[in-house]
DNA sequence: CGCATTACCTAATGCGCATTAACGAGTAAT
DNA sequence: ATTACTCGTTAATGCGCATTAGGTAATGCG
């Protein structure tokens, strides 16, 4: 393994790419200091004080002042190469982060995760879902270029099932925001939606309702799936009928939940109705013009409830009872559960609770 | 620098961390295709063609074949190592990133970011003023985190002069958003104030307006020059008196403008008012506050004009005539300025324009 | 006073990839 | 046949950092 003694060329590097050659190096700092690169390394990873590794005072203020006075700040890929971390959390987004009504739900979760990456010691990698830049091309292997970071949180319904389980059969730490049992052994966090659309059918019994009704749309989500499940424990919780005509499913509500059927709903003793929340509400929206359109009036004759929030636009209006996701709470959740997985943890899956909102919409039922 | 021949040590790095060690590398790669490291590198990269370094198809046929069933991704980190660049943007903001009142200011600007990155190619470093993450300590060279990037964007108006000094000394690639003279050489990207303020006041004079007033707090921050400057060369181009009398300057709005003064004003001739736009809508606020309570309807006996948007609480209200801060293109912009600049471009200021709002505050003056 | 510690520090090495001088094999030109 | 190239591929090297076996004073022990 000897090198050739002989005069080789010597190629590598190209002497300075022309850019910048400021960012000063562990090597500099050493120079200044007067000690070696590793003794700079030492000192400044504080892996010195932790392992019992001796360094004078006297060393360790001569680095720390060098470093200082270089502004030296540690190449983030050359530690990651190098097998230690970056202090980096990334954040990869497949919904599409721009349009307005996005706005609204990403931001409040950007919140929280900054907050608790802050708190933590992380800065955080936005790594945009149609960025190019990096390694990998665009499509295929753009997920891989979160493997910079020491972690990352994904974002979105649609994240890749197969790269994703790529990524964690890799066992790069990742946790996915919003339940999902795909990958086998994917981290995630989510909102209790069961729990919550539980509370608010317990709060319509509790004002005296014998007779509720969720709608909701045709889409078999976990989101759906499991705010029809908590509606139907709800039920049953409080002694209920929770049959299958407690529940209205249809593909296009807007036209197939109308004035008349509202009518004949009320009339069979209905005295309430549950809406599901998705991405466009149109759910909700139905069910609101349904019953404004049946000339029933809405905290006196009949009860309302939203699984979740309003959509921004109908914001103004009365609040509905219902319940908020802690969007900040998740997010925050999320890089707690993130920064346990980078320090070896196991890979589970976590609920958050989501805060029950009174609203005005609903009220006893009428008397009959 | 002759190795030691001798049977020294081999210190290095333990053989293997136990966690993930299944990814394949480039050296197996090789292996499997029977050639070099290097030229499964070159073909990978597509470095061959674009060089003009030819590769043979069957070598090439190989190495894809050899890569693909090997399910190869390269490893970012040593990429961005060996490129001396990480295809990373810093965004570093000063102002408090995530209380509420910012969140309308501070997003829509991030959109317009993220965007522009993403077509450049880089993602993002989300630096926080309050993170202690990496090397330096936390209060002093804060700063200095950024440098991990390959150039970075300062937000927000207390970003410490002599710590900006020490990156543009350095040559590191940063820009500033907003307007900002202190450190020479500094880029920067700013609203143009003086356009759109100038733009608002000869549409007032369009209408008819022949005596117009501005209010504006006691700041000199380069943002309430600008549009003082700008109002004032708007009243002259539309040949109307500029003089002092022409402004209103208060330190505290709430106190000195007084539905008296309001009403003092008008019987001086005076049809059309206009508020600068601060952090706090200070003056927009007493000027609708005066007006109000001086019982003067506003797009009938006065006219009102905001120079800026409307502060968030306010947004329900009918809009007021002025102009908005284009944030997502300022943003855009700022990227596009700092990719200029890391790829060695001179560091320049630009102005971006903002959009006239005709609002519903503003009409003819009345008949006298 | 000689040898074993102890306290501090440094040399050497590799992570995975990009880069480039140099080399071997053809092929064309002299 | 020797030189002159072109083509295709490889060996060697370094990016910046972390890691660890030693080395070298300074100190302890009998």
């Amino acid at each position: 393994m000897a090198k050739e003694a002989a005069g080789r060329a010597r190629p590598g590097r190209a002497p300075a790419p022309a850019g910048r050659r400021a960012r000063p190096r562990q090597a500099e700092v050493a120079r200044l200091a007067g000690v070696s690169q590793a003794t700079v390394s030492l000192v400044l990873s504080g892996r010195d004080l932790a392992t019992g590794r001796p360094i004078s005072a006297e060393t360790r203020a001569k680095v720390l002042d060098a470093a200082h006075s270089l502004g030296y700040v540690p190449d983030p890929a050359a530690s990651r190469l190098a097998a230690a971390r970056n202090n980096l959390l990334g954040v990869f987004s497949f919904t599409a982060t721009f349009p307005t009504d996005v706005r609204h739900s990403y931001y409040p979760f950007l919140v929280g995760v900054e907050q608790e990456a802050a708190a933590q010691g992380y800065d955080l990698v936005l790594f945009t879902g149609s960025s190019t830049g990096g390694a990998g091309a665009g499509g295929a292997g753009a997920l891989n270029r979160v493997r910079l970071a020491d972690g990352c949180l994904f974002l979105g319904r649609h994240a890749p099932a197969d790269e994703l389980r790529r990524l964690v059969a890799d066992d790069f730490p990742v946790v996915h925001v919003g339940r999902r049992d795909e990958p086998e052994g994917l981290a995630w966090v989510g909102a209790d939606y069961v729990s919550a659309s539980r509370e608010v059918v317990t709060a319509l019994a509790g004002l005296g309702h014998r007779r509720v009704l969720l709608v909701r749309e045709d889409d078999d989500a976990p989101a759906s799936t499991d705010r029809e499940r908590g509606f139907l424990d709800g039920l049953v919780d409080s002694g209920l009928p929770a049959g299958s005509d407690a529940v209205f499913r249809s593909g296009d509500p807007r036209h197939d939940l109308t004035a008349d059927r509202v009518r004949a709903w009320v009339a069979e003793g209905v005295t309430a109705f549950v809406a599901e929340e998705t991405d466009t509400g149109a759910a909700w929206r139905a069910l609101r013009a349904a019953v404004d359109e049946a000339g029933l009036d809405c905290p006196g004759q009949v009860s309302l409830a939203l699984l979740g929030s309003p959509p921004a636009d109908l914001a103004d209006e009365p609040a509905p009872m219902g319940f908020d996701i802690p969007r900040p709470a998740l997010g925050a959740e999320a890089v707690r559960l993130l920064a346990a997985r980078i320090a070896g943890g196991p890979a589970e899956g976590t609920l958050v609770a989501c805060a029950f909102r009174p609203g005005a919409t609903a009220g006893p039922p009428p008397a009959p």
